[in-house]
DNA sequence: GCTAAGTTTTAGATCAATCTAAAAACAACC
DNA sequence: GGTTGTTTTTAGATTGATCTAAAACTTAGC
C-alpha cells in the first residue's frame, strides 16, 4: 500500500533489532558490528560494507541508552532558562539548538521561572539521565555552591548570562558594561548631560555589570546627573519609571534601559505624556530584539546577539566535556550600538545652563 | 569545610552508587531495594524504612537510563517547534515544561526552523533515544506520513497548533475559525462592510483555518468586499501589506491579521500613511501577546493562549502513552476576543453608502 | 506439630550496548 | 614449514537496573 522507500516491511513488528541480530545476518560477531558502528579503523572494508547491508536491511536502530550504559557519554545537555517566553532567551536557545545539532547532540530544556527550587528538581533529574552537562542561566537565588555542586556530579556546567559564584568557572554571555558605556558615550557625545538608568532587579550579575558601567560612564564624563531606577523589566515599567522621571524636576534628557521591553514601555510613557521619544527625551534599549526596528520611533539599541550567546555556550560545553580538566573560559561577546531614530541631540531649548558645542559635531 | 546538609563526604569519589551497594549496606537484595525504589506494596514496612536510610547514608542516584534499558519507559518526551524564537511558542513551550514537570517527565527541545529535514534529523534521534513521545508543531512541507511513522516507531505523538494528514491523529490547537469569525461579528456590529484578512503562508491548516473563518463570515454577514493577503507573517509583511490596501480603492476599514506581529506592522503602517489605527482603519490580531496591551493604540486581538494549549498537548501525550491503544483526541481551546482601542467604529464620513445604524448601539 | 495460605524476600536471567584481552587469520621472512 | 608480526575478529565480562519464578518466612487452622 504505502510506497515509501523505508524497509519498514522486512522487520518483524515493532520488536526492536539488536546489534546481536545484524550479527547474525551479517555472519559476525556483536562485537564486530559495534565497532562498525563506532566508525572503528579496525574493522576492514569488506566486514564493514558486509556488516553496513545488514543493518539497513534490518531497519537497526542504535539503543543510546544502552550504550550509555556501558560508555561514558550520553551525547546529552541540560539547558536551563528562568523565562521562555521571553524571544531573547527563544533567540538563545535557537542558537544552543543550532550549534548541538551539528555535533549530534541533544538537549533537555526546562524552565525555572526564576525559582531555585524548581532548578534545583531539574538538575537532579539531569543527574539522574546523566546529562553530560549543563547550560544555566541560573535562577534569582542560586546558591553559589551549586555550580561546585555540579562538578562534584560530573556534569560540565557553562554559565549563560548570568552568573553566581566566584571564578574560574565556564561562562558566555554579553559584556553588558560596555555595552552601557558605548550608549552613554554616544548620548554624551549627542550633548547630553542629564542621563538616568531604568531598570533591573535585585543582585545580578547581569544588572550589576550594566549599573557599573552606568555609574563608571557618569564619572568618566563628569556628569553630576545620577538617576539609577531599580525595577522588575517588563514594559510596564518602563511606563512608570518615565512617568516618574518625567515629573521630576530636574527631568533627565535621555534613558538607558535595561532591556527593549523597559525601552518600548519608556516610549509609550513619553507619548503618553505627549513627548515625542528621540526629541523630548532620547530612550536607549539594550538586546536589540527584531522589533527594535520597527518601534515608533526605531529604537536606539544596545545589541547583545543572544543567538551567538548561544552558540558560543554550547561550543564551550561541547570543549569541557571534551576536556573536564580544562581550563575554565569566560566568552564574553562584545555588543554594538545600533543607532536609530530614538537618540536625537539634547533639545537646546531644555534648560542645560550652558548648551554643549559638541552637539552640533554629531547631531 | 562546607557546611551543607548534603551527605557528600560518605560517598567514594565520584563512583556511582549502586542498588548492589544499597543492598549491601541495608543487608538486603538487589531486588528489595529496587522494589523500594518503585514504591511498591510488597515491601514491609522495616525492611522500606531500612533501605530508605540507606540509599540516604549512600547518596545514591537513580540511573534512568539502566531503567529504561530493562523497563518500557524513559519517562522523556521530545518537542519539536519551527520558531522558538517567537514568543508564541516561547508560552506554548513554557506550558508544557510546567505540565511535564508536574508529572515527572523531562523533555528534548529541537528548532526545527520549518525545516522537514533538520525535524526528521531530530525526530531520528528521539528514536535512538527512545523517547515515549513526541510533542510536534509540524515544519512546513511535513510529509502526512510522518505521522503514522511515528506510531510505526512506538512513539506516542501529538500534533500541536498545525497538523497534517488525516484525522483521526491527536491534536492540541486552538479554534482559529471561531477566533476569527469572532472578530468579523465584532467589526460588522460595529458598521464595518469592507474587512480585509491580512497574512498566511502556504498550505498550513491553521492557516487554513483562519481563512476560512473569514470567508465564512463573509458569506454570513453577506458582504462583498473580499480581499485575502497571503504572505510570510511577520511585523514587516504587516507594513507592507496595509500600505498596499490602503493604496487600493475602495480601501478597507478593517483588517484582521493573522497574528499580533502583522497587526502591529499594520499599524505602523497606517501612522507611516498618516492614518490613524483604530479611528481610520480598525486592526485586529491574533495571539494576544503580552505586547498587545501596550501598544499605540492597545491591540485588540484574538486570544488564543499558548501556555494553556501547551500544557493540554502535554497531558494528552501523558495520557497517550498511558493508554496506546485509546481513541485518538482533539483539544481544541476556544480563543477570547479581547477588546481594546484598535478597532473603533467605522468612520461615516468614509464612503460607505449607507451609514450602519448598528455601529451606533456597540460604539 | 503439621499443612495451607499468605506475605516478603531473593537468585538469576535479561535488556542492548561497550570493553578487554585473547584468539584467529593472514602475510612476510628465513 | 615454522616463526614472527600484523591485522581482524571474537568470546565473555560488564554496566545498573527490572522481571520472573521460586524460596523463605509468617500466620492461621485443625
Amino acid at each position: 500500500m504505502r510506497q515509501d522507500a523505508s524497509p519498514r516491511q522486512d522487520q518483524r513488528d515493532s520488536a526492536s533489532v539488536t546489534l546481536q541480530d545484524i550479527a547474525a545476518h551479517a555472519g559476525v560477531s556483536r562485537s564486530t558490528v559495534s565497532l562498525v558502528l563506532r566508525e572503528s579503523p579496525l574493522v576492514a572494508e569488506r566486514t564493514r560494507l558486509k556488516v553496513q547491508r545488514s543493518i539497513k536491511a534490518l531497519g537497526y536502530v542504535y539503543n543510546r541508552g544502552a550504550a550509555a550504559l556501558r560508555g561514558s557519554r550520553t551525547s546529552t545537555l541540560g539547558v536551563v532558562v528562568y523565562d521562555i517566553a521571553n524571544p531573547f532567551f527563544g533567540a538563545m536557545v535557537a542558537g544552543i539548538d543550532a550549534a548541538l545539532n551539528r555535533e549530534g547532540y541533544v538537549s533537555f530544556l526546562a524552565n525555572s521561572e526564576d525559582s531555585p527550587a524548581r532548578q534545583q528538581r531539574f538538575l537532579e533529574r539531569m543527574r539522574e539521565h546523566q546529562v553530560d552537562g549543563i547550560l544555566l542561566c541560573p535562577a534569582e537565588g542560586t546558591d553559589p555552591a551549586l555550580i561546585d555542586t555540579l562538578d562534584d556530579w560530573g556534569m560540565a556546567c557553562v554559565q549563560v548570562l548570568r552568573h553566581v559564584g566566584e571564578p574560574p568557572f565556564d561562562y558566555a554571555g554579553a559584556n553588558f558594561h560596555q555595552g552601557v558605556c558605548q550608549a552613554m558615550n554616544h548620548l554624551v557625545a549627542l550633548g547630553h548631560r542629564r542621563i538616568a538608568f531604568l531598570g533591573g532587579h535585585s543582585e545580578h550579575s547581569a544588572t550589576r555589570e550594566r549599573w557599573q558601567g552606568y555609574r563608571e560612564s557618569l564619572e568618566h564624563h563628569q556628569l553630576a546627573y545620577q538617576r539609577l531606577l531599580r525595577s522588575t523589566v517588563t514594559r510596564r515599567d518602563g511606563v512608570d519609571m518615565i512617568e516618574k522621571l518625567m515629573a521630576e524636576s530636574p527631568a533627565p534628557t535621555a534613558v538607558v534601559c535595561h532591556n527593549d521591553l523597559v525601552a518600548f514601555g519608556a516610549m509609550l510613557g513619553l507619548k503618553r505624556l505627549g513627548l515625542v521619544p528621540g526629541v523630548d527625551c532620547a530612550v536607549i534599549g539594550t538586546d536589540d530584539v527584531e522589533e527594535a526596528s520597527l518601534g515608533d520611533p526605531a529604537l536606539t539599541s544596545i545589541a547583545t546577539h543572544p543567538h551567538a550567546i548561544g552558540e558560543e555556550a554550547a561550543r564551550l560545553a561541547l570543549r569541557r566535556i571534551a576536556n573536564p580538566a580544562g581550563a575554565r573560559e569566560q566568552v564574553v561577546l562584545a555588543p554594538r550600538l545600533q543607532v536609530r531614530d530614538s537618540c536625537g541631540a539634547a533639545r537646546p531649548a531644555s534648560d542645560a545652563a550652558v548648551p554643549d558645542p559638541a552637539a552640533g559635531e554629531h547631531a
